[in-house]
DNA sequence: CGCTAGGCGGAGCACTTGCTCCGCAAACTA
DNA sequence: TAGTTTGCGGAGCAAGTGCTCCGCCTAGCG
């Protein structure tokens, strides 16, 4: 991944004289980009997207105008932090699957990493009632082309007429319980998910409704 | 069920001297109340209970004052409700699984009845989230209460080690689903719900990791 | 080292939202 | 019907939050 600071400095010296950017970023304002972005996205874990600027400000030991210079409306900054993490998010989900022994395994792997990331980012979770129909492609199908590899390798051994769509809002579905029982009673929803995929199995025959 | 004037009209005739109300409320007052129970009520099924409260006082046609007359604090209001439409919603559910001819059938449509229920009230699904460790017995442990008995009476047919607890959450779990998606995709929770009955089947041998 | 453009900080504005206050009106009593 | 008490309405207050403005400062250049 390109880092900020990088990303920064590149642009100031492949077009030095660019009327959007004459110069490149001065070291505090990098250094401070990157503190701003970090603790967004700590406090956007812990309490979701619905934060007070001023928390975010001192956190990242700045002031307003510093954070509104970087991004100068507070969507700006939440969209920055939630295409970060979502996509760190979705990428650990997809390794674990590609880490797995076998198809099943595959999707069982998948849904505990993504479920434990779920329990753990309020914002994450946020952001699938917002973006459950949105055609973003750094969003939700990101997720669902992964699910539909997942579901295509595990084919043989899935409940007739089982969607890729069931899959993704199964994984919301679950992702809202891990979120709230992790607090009182971590990994309680491992009980449900291993519910859910049995339900998932090619041994039921019993046809799915039509949605 | 009692209706609020009589409640207050029997209050009022069973002490009229009370010290705490000396007189039966007045007419209007008594159908100012029930107007804005009645306006909190919708507005807070559509957008949950982070409503206004100005919006509730222009459907309900009365001023603030009388709002908060009836109302000291936002909060009171919002528990009259969901006081109100819980028990409702919970006591729906019930029937239908009474109704039902045999014991799965009760699961399966208690969860149909509870699950449409949340789709079409956010106050309801948000009121999870609070009380899920709540000890009053209005909230979550009525529904824990009907649970227990479904599950008795289904433990034959269900997969071992599974808790009334679990059933709690898969309701929380799906309600979610449920609710999000009963927008653009009607009834497509149905898909989901079979399948984690089906996850809930005595058939599965495989022990549910402790919590 | 000195200059200056670019960056910094935070007081303060605008708007939202929970809640209060008080002059006025209408419902009940006798 | 007249008097009184209860209730009504909505302007306005206080606190929270997104965002701006502008004087000061310093990093980077020559």
């Amino acid at each position: 991944m390109l880092r900020v600071s990088e990303y920064a400095r590149r642009m100031a010296v492949a077009e030095p004289h660019t009327p959007a950017r004459r110069r490149a970023l001065r070291a505090d304002a990098i250094r401070n980009r990157e503190a701003i972005v970090e603790a967004a996205a700590e406090v956007m874990a812990e309490q979701g997207a619905a934060v007070d600027v001023r928390e975010i400000a001192r956190r990242s030991g700045v002031g307003m105008g510093t954070l509104y210079r970087h991004f100068p409306k507070k969507e700006d900054l939440v969209r920055t932090v939630l295409d970060q993490d979502f996509s760190r998010w979705a990428e650990a989900a997809r390794q674990a699957a590609i880490e797995a022994e076998d198809p099943w395994a595959a999707l069982t792997d998948f849904y505990r990493q993504a479920l434990s990331g779920c329990a753990r980012h309020r914002a994450i979770m946020e952001s699938f009632a917002l973006t459950w129909t949105d055609p973003d492609p750094t969003g939700i199908p990101q997720l669902r082309a992964v699910l539909e590899e997942l579901r295509a390798r595990a084919a043989e051994l899935l409940r007739p007429g089982v969607t890729t769509e069931d899959l993704v809002l199964l994984l919301i579905s679950l992702g809202y319980a891990a979120q709230f029982t992790d607090e009182c009673r971590p990994h309680m929803w491992n009980r449900l998910l291993l519910i859910s995929l049995d339900g998932l199995r090619a041994e039921h025959r019993e046809p799915l409704p039509e949605s």
